[in-house]
Formats: C-alpha cells, sequence, structure tokens
DNA sequence: CGGGCTCTTGATCGCTCTCAACAATGGTGG
DNA sequence: CCACCATTGTTGAGAGCGATCAAGAGCCCG
C-alpha cells in the first residue's frame, strides 16, 4: 500500500494555548482518512455488502477479508467481474446503484461511508485524484478482463489469474511466491469464463510442468514467475530463465496483420 | 443526448453599461460546454487519436464518425474493448496514460480538451458529476462487456452486440430498427472475442431465422427486436411476441446451484 | 473491367464443456 | 478421538461449439 497515510487526527489540532508561530497549513484528508472516522463492521462469509442494482448510497473500505463481486444473468449464470481483498475501497459509484453484487467469501471486516460524504469530499482538490485514481484502476482492472475474456486460451487466463493475484497480495516479490486463493474454484471459473473442470485441469498441467503447487486448497505455491508470465502472454518468451521447463504452446500466435496508421 | 446545454458564453457576460439588477447567478459550465470552446479537428480513418501507455493529456469530444478502442497484446492479437461514436466523450483518465488505443474507422470531427482544464473543472460542483458519470458509465460498459465475454456463446454475443448498437444510437426506437455498423467484421469479432467466420456464419443465421436483414455490408436491419433480447439472455423469453420466428437454443440454461445468502 | 479487399460458406480439427465417477477435505455428532 | 457425511476438488471419456484452413462470392475503387 504505498499511499502515505497522515495522521486521521490532523484535521481536528488539539487548542494550542499560545500560538505565536503562524498556523500551519492544514493537513488536507486523504481518501482513507475519510474511513478512519467510522466505525469498524463485520460481515460473515456468504453475506452480501451490497446488491447490483441496489441505491448506491455506501462506499466501503475493506479491511480484512476477500470478497466476489459479481452479476447474475437472467437464466442463473453468474459472472465474477472481480474480487476484493483488504485495503481496497469498494462500492465507489455516482449513478445512484451498484454495478455488482459484493459478497464476504471469507469473513470481512470493513468501515463504512456515506455517498454525501463521499460527494463533499470530491470537492477536495486532494481527495479528489485519489478518487479519480481509484476509479480509474477499476476501469483498467475491468478492460485487462475484457481482454484476458476475449482473447486467452484457459490456461493463459489461469496463468493470468495466479499472476495478479500474486501481484496484488505483493507475494510476487517473495521466493517462492505463495498466494493465498479464499475464493473456491467455481469462484476462479466463473471469473475466467471457464468450468470449474477446465480451472481444475489446467491447475494440474501447470504442477505437472513443474509452475504451481498447492498446499491444501487455497494456498499455492508458484515457483517459477516468469515462465508464468510468458503463459499469460505478458512477455514474448525470448528469456527462457527457466530452461528445464518445457513450455509447450509458448504465446507465439501467427501474426495476424493489425491495421496501423 | 438528454443532457440540458446551457449556452456556451454564458460564462463571459457581456459588460453591461448600467447594472442596477443584481447579476444573476452564473450559469455554471456544463462538461460539454468546456469542450464548445474548443477548435473542432479532423482526422482521417485509420489514424489514432491517442495511443494506448501515451501520456494522457486530452479528453476528446467525438462530433461525427466512429472509433474503435483497443489494446494489442505483445504477442499480435488485437481486443477491441470498445467503439467510439458520435457525440461521446474519450480519453478521460486520471493516471497518466490512456488505457487504449483510439483509432478512426471512420473519418473524425472531434475537440480537443486539455487535462488541466479538466482536472480544474473537477473543482466545480456541476461538472464534477457529470465527469463521475461519464467515467462510471465507462465501468459499467466495460463489466458489461466481461459478462458478454465470459458467459455468452456466439450467437448471444452478436445479438447483445446488436442490441446495444441499436440502444446507443437510438435506433430501437424505430420501426424497423435500423443501424449503421461502420466497422469491418474483424472489429466485430475481435471486440467479442470471435473470429471473423464465426461472427459471419451468426450473422447468416440470425438472416435465416428471420431476424436480421442486411443492406450492404455496414447497415443492418433488426425487424424483431425482442427476439434478440431473448437470444441475448436479457430477457427470459417467457412472452414470445413473435411466434412465427423459432428461437432454438433458447436462453434457458440448467440453473445452476448458486449461492446466495 | 480488372485488382484487391472484405465478406461468406464449407470441411475439418481441437479446445473446452458436459456428464460421470471418484478422491480429498472439513465439519459434526456420537 | 474417530466415524460419518456433505461439500469441494480431481480426473476421465465423449460431445459440441467455435477455430482453423481453404475456396469462392461480393463490393469498392482506380
Amino acid at each position: 500500500m504505498p499511499s502515505l497515510r497522515t495522521v486521521p487526527s490532523a484535521h481536528r489540532p488539539a487548542p494550542r494555548p499560545v500560538a505565536p508561530l503562524p498556523a500551519p497549513p492544514p493537513v488536507p484528508p486523504a481518501l482513507e482518512d475519510l474511513f478512519s472516522l467510522q466505525p469498524i463492521e463485520s460481515s460473515a462469509a456468504g453475506t452480501a455488502l451490497f446488491w447490483e442494482e441496489d441505491a448506491a448510497d455506501h462506499a466501503f473500505q475493506i479491511l480484512e477479508g476477500c470478497l466476489r463481486l459479481y452479476s447474475i444473468l437472467p437464466d442463473g449464470r453468474r459472472a465474477i467481474t472481480g474480487f476484493a481483498f483488504s485495503g481496497e475501497i469498494l462500492g465507489l459509484s455516482f449513478r445512484g446503484a451498484y454495478p455488482y453484487t459484493a459478497e464476504a467469501i471469507t469473513g470481512v471486516r470493513f468501515r463504512r461511508l456515506g455517498q454525501g460524504r463521499l460527494a463533499a469530499a470530491g470537492g477536495s482538490d486532494v481527495v479528489r485524484p485519489q478518487l479519480l485514481a481509484r476509479i480509474y484502476d477499476e476501469i483498467c482492472a475491468a478492460q485487462r478482463l475484457v481482454v484476458i475474456l476475449g482473447q486467452l486460451n484457459a490456461e493463459e487466463r489461469v496463468a493470468s489469474f495466479l499472476l495478479s493475484a500474486a501481484v496484488r497480495t505483493g507475494a510476487d516479490r517473495a521466493n517462492p511466491v505463495a498466494i493465498e486463493l479464499p475464493m473456491s474454484r467455481l469462484d476462479v471459473a466463473d471469473h475466467l469464463g471457464l468450468t470449474i473442470e477446465t480451472v481444475c485441469r489446467v491447475f494440474s498441467k501447470l504442477k505437472r510442468d513443474g509452475l504451481l503447487r498447492t498446499e491444501g486448497r487455497h494456498r499455492v505455491l508458484l515457483p517459477c514467475i516468469q515462465a508464468l508470465r510468458v503463459l499469460a502472454g505478458e512477455e514474448s518468451g525470448t528469456t527462457p530463465s527457466q530452461p528445464n521447463v518445457s513450455v509447450r504452446h509458448a504465446a507465439v500466435w501467427p501474426q495476424r496483420p493489425v491495421f496501423v496508421s
């Protein structure tokens, strides 16, 4: 979490008995400070923080736990558009309704901030850029997923998912990379536009290829994250850092002639 | 375009020789008024307004024409994350870089607004909600596409695409519905995560089923938009408004047990 | 009227889904 | 503590949808 947190109490400076010095410029409230004044709430696994189409009257800061964000089609199919982890902010909506349901996968602790207070904070020249940056991140995440779902095959999708989980939790800097996946295989499948069986098969194949090990159902080790990047199509694969790993289906497609002006 | 446009010159009231009346409250500038002061520019088909990863220093208001918004994978695959039509605003980015390339499909006329001026306008309590609403729309569009790519089959994807084109251009209120599709079949395919051949085959099948007629390559008639909605999975299909159309593969999937708390 | 491009259609292949059976896990009650 | 059971995960066989490869048709422009 690279954001520099200011002291929460900074907007309410303690009264000074003597004040010969010019008052220091008031520390402007950061986005997260707005939440820090709110009480902490909890939700059990399986409960929803909010529902798709509901009036979006609160934003949420997740302190602990993991949630799935999804839409349900009229016929019952479920599309998990994303997951939310601790430290993230959720439910920023500026047109009345939430665009998805947010349901706790594990138990969740969070803070809640009213839409009115959030809108008011948008007037601040300090908070607004943070707010817009968060929203922009959400756009980028959604468009990244569009690319994944539209262009990648099953193996590439799973590799992308594992990588983004590693990067998001910061686990990609450790060695070996170890990530927690609190969600079920069905959640992963509904997120990647695959079936649970296909997700399983890809996991097994990655295990056979030495790119993945599991410890229990929800813990995954990625011994060679670089090879995963090649599989995910993030890199061209010109530098085989792990020559003993046989990368079948190397992500080298026939170059389609794309019109570039 | 439901936004109430205010008079562009309102922020610069003509100097009055005599001013006995209290000055009327200044008409606050709407988002589109900011653009209306900018000169009109043009781009030929095939040229890019901006490139993915480029510094996002301008936003664009499209006055005429159509663009494709896309990302290119390292191996050359192209994911068209969306299209932009006249009347829309493009390139709102608040973290330095554009998230996609915007390339003109037809000739395009547009206005350009500097990021600085846009950021300043964000301070206005009138413009900011409009700005946030636009961005929120972009999130919704991206998530809608995530659902389409992750959960729908080829026929449903094409039906969704045709419907959203009809709705976006307002053509869905006419009868019969007639839409212009300036983009090529390859563009549609790269947008829907299909191949050009599959898009063609679905078009042909919809023609056989009486749901679609083409006039030239870029004009499409939708004689029974309600049946298309059923195909796209937007409706349950319980009200067959056009009984003579045989809807194979009606969007009724085996209901998967989804955990709802 | 040709040339090049886009679009369309057909035949075949292969990836992923579906259906099925079984294994592993975790929680509960005896 | 262990047996039991429900849930979740894994693996296999076969089918189907969409991709791939190939050829021909239609359209636009010089």
